[in-house]
DNA sequence: CGAAGCATTGACTGGGGTCAACTTATGTGG
DNA sequence: CCACATAAGTTGACCCCAGTCAATGCTTCG
């Protein structure tokens, strides 16, 4: 955002990172570098496994991925979504170990970044995504602890949006590209995708959002950051 | 665990710390500086606020802290426990803001660390510290997603008793000391306080758990573990 | 065109929330 | 050491949000 110009020579994904702190012109012409090499993974594939040592940073270039925990008795949960312009290995041990598995949730493309030893801007892109990553994180826990089913997706759309729109992803009209099925998104929020589904269909039926074919649009945000501010109390017979 | 002897002089807390990586004597004499130096911190007091500049790396030497989060209806939910040992501030920015609100839920005393700058060891520590934070707070996520009341609080004992441990702080027999009233646990743990009397009442019961004045034993560890391991599924009419 | 995955709908159930009363600890000042 | 106040824990009655099960459409895409 501050530096569009120098940016312009970068895809998407790492202009996002890139505008996170100033970089010198070694540092940006080493992620131009880096984009260059890119490693494929089809959905449902695993891109790093729980426990199995990290193979060094990399960052989403398209696609989504997500951190995941299985049960035993096959329910899931989505710990966190990785978006374009999203780090994986982003952490401060020499030799670390994954502390999450990570899955491709459609085809996803990730390109292996630099170590940011001798270059404080990177240094300080890396230590700031992954301070977001952290703030994304407890938004998370208070969703899944204390939000209802309504709430949980209105505020998580918004999210999205929010994420979405730094990676330089919303497309013209506010119209956002979330490739989930209702499934991925009830695993993420803690809801079955049956329940997810009604309460999707609530909201377009009251005309909050839109949702075809992987294209979002929020059409009423002030409404769904309503649904966010205070419970109705449920006092009168409001149905739906 | 690796050194007992020259820990020994360190406080239990500050020892949690000191057995995350090989230390120099150095290091080690740094520590017990800082632990000299303590700020004291009466319940409910704020002690660091969302959004303010953090002022510098401390740790819990006693009692329990929690990062927060208000609705704002009167909900909250507390994203995250800080127990005798654990660290507040520790992130990679030069000047960061705090992404949550901590608050102290027992009287708690913390002290200044001291920068890791030319101490590789510390540094080593604090990172392992806080990649143990990310690891517990993807546990936390998983817990509230996807698990019922039951799991929930067994899943949490187990955690704690894990933590409590390894800050030294497990008395003879296994008796841990959790200084939370009912209503900081259904915060923690997405519930409602009645929920988690009736739940606790119940792994009572079964001769579980006993809990009596801040003092809780895990009396019947295995049958806790076998509560995550798979739902019964309730065909038989098995009550309670 | 068939198959597989995904979305939708209905009927039914139950875990956990809500409200409100009551009891038991903890503690504080006289 | 008691009297009182306040916080914490306990219990019961009732209800609703969200889960479960199962059938049926709807899309994609070989």
């Amino acid at each position: 955002m501050a530096e569009p110009a120098r940016l312009a020579s970068l895809g998407a994904s790492l202009a996002r990172l890139a505008a996170l702190a100033p970089l010198s012109e070694r540092e940006l012409e080493a992620l131009r570098d880096a984009e260059r090499l890119r490693e494929r993974f089809p959905p449902h594939r695993e891109i790093v496994a729980e426990g199995e040592p990290v193979r060094g940073l990399a960052a989403v270039l398209s696609g989504w991925a997500a951190r995941v925990r299985h049960f035993a008795d096959g329910r899931r949960q989505l710990l966190s979504l990785l978006l374009p312009g999203d780090l994986i290995g982003n952490c401060r041990q020499e030799d670390p170990l994954a502390v999450t598995t990570i899955v491709a949730l459609t085809e996803v493309a990730l390109c292996p970044l630099p170590d940011s030893r001798g270059m404080p801007g990177l240094a300080r892109a890396y230590a700031i995504s992954g301070a977001l990553d952290e703030a994304y994180l407890y938004r998370h826990v208070a969703r899944l602890g204390r939000m209802g089913a309504y709430e949980r997706i209105a505020d998580w759309l918004l999210e999205i949006e929010e994420r979405l729109g730094a990676a330089g992803l919303t497309a013209e009209q506010g119209q956002l590209p979330i490739p989930l099925t209702q499934e991925m998104l009830a695993d993420t929020l803690g809801l079955t995708s049956v329940h997810v589904n009604r309460t999707l269909q609530s909201f377009r039926r009251k005309g909050l959002i839109e949702w075809r074919s992987g294209k979002v649009t929020l059409r009423d945000r002030r409404a769904l950051v309503m649904l966010l501010a205070y419970r109705p109390v449920a006092i009168s017979g409001a149905r739906d």
